[in-house]
DNA sequence: ATGGCGAGACAATCTCGA
């Protein structure tokens, strides 16, 4: 049984104390954390390292920034998409389990028609075009990450309210399912079609005890590896207690 | 409609996230 978790960390140093506490309790094959907020000279290697696992970082100042965290080693393929993007993005993987594995940090795109929309969605483009002309739907791959788009409205506490709102556009979530089309399989649906599943919850308003929240945090994986995948649950209680990140971990086993 | 919370950079308030 191989163990995949998605977690946006919300800076990798400020939750430290979490994500050991996190290694030790879930004891995950892959820890997949994106916005480490820190450039690599600042990751925490030693910390990690201590408890028995390697570190593939692509990390920037401030913002962004992306980990794969492995009990064995892995080999890194790629990182982001595009070489021109100023921003640490995407790393991607080569297991030591015959699979490859993607972790990626979409951008926001801050609210629709913006700059930063615009960037999004050529980022996704990118994205597609890309893993188009590296895999085949016939090979094993995992896709990971904090996707920024709600995939549908079962994914929106209130669908109404966040109508063509960011993270819920019909211009994000047909970039999405375009991104899909080169054969990647949204793992949580397998198992649950259930409405109220959530992966973010905003810090105001007591959002998470409400569970005011969005699934944005996805694992999407090709036919062979997701034919593999035997379970997908959000980890909320690490949504509690003292200085949480917004976001839980999603955690995915496979018998890889 | 607005702002609310949290983090980083930097040194009192900014930007940014979702």
């Amino acid at each position: 049984m191989v163990k995949v978790v998605t977690w946006n960390v919300n800076s990798i140093n400020s939750r430290l104390d979490r994500v050991k506490a996190f290694l030790d309790r879930e004891s995950p094959d892959f820890l997949c954390l994106q916005e480490l907020k820190c450039a690599d000279e600042k990751y925490p290697h030693e910390a990690i390292s201590e408890l028995g696992y390697h570190s593939a970082i692509f990390g920037q100042k401030a913002y962004n920034g992306v980990a794969i965290i492995s009990k064995k080693p892995v080999e890194t393929l790629f990182r982001n998409f595009d070489p021109k993007d100023e921003a640490s993005r995407m790393i991607a993987v080569r297991t030591a389990y015959g699979f490859d594995l993607i972790n990626a940090y979409v951008p926001n795109g801050q609210s629709v028609g913006s700059e930063k929309y615009a960037y999004k969605m050529a980022w996704l483009k990118q994205a597609k075009q890309f893993i188009q002309s590296h895999w085949k739907t016939s090979d094993k791959l995992v896709f990971v990450g904090d996707f920024n788009i709600a995939p549908d409205d079962r994914d929106v506490y209130d669908p109404v309210a966040w109508k063509e709102h960011i993270h819920c556009s019909a211009g994000e979530r047909a970039a999405l399912t375009d991104l899909l089309s080169v054969g990647l399989i949204d793992t949580h649906r397998m198992h649950d079609q259930s409405t109220g599943v959530f992966s973010w919850w905003d810090y105001r308003e007591l959002s998470f005890a409400r569970n005011k929240g969005l699934r944005i945090d996805l694992i999407y994986a090709t036919p062979p590896a997701a034919s593999l995948c035997r379970s997908v649950k959000v980890d909320r209680d690490e949504r509690r207690g003292e200085k949480p990140s917004d976001h839980a971990p999603v955690i995915a086993t496979f018998d890889f």
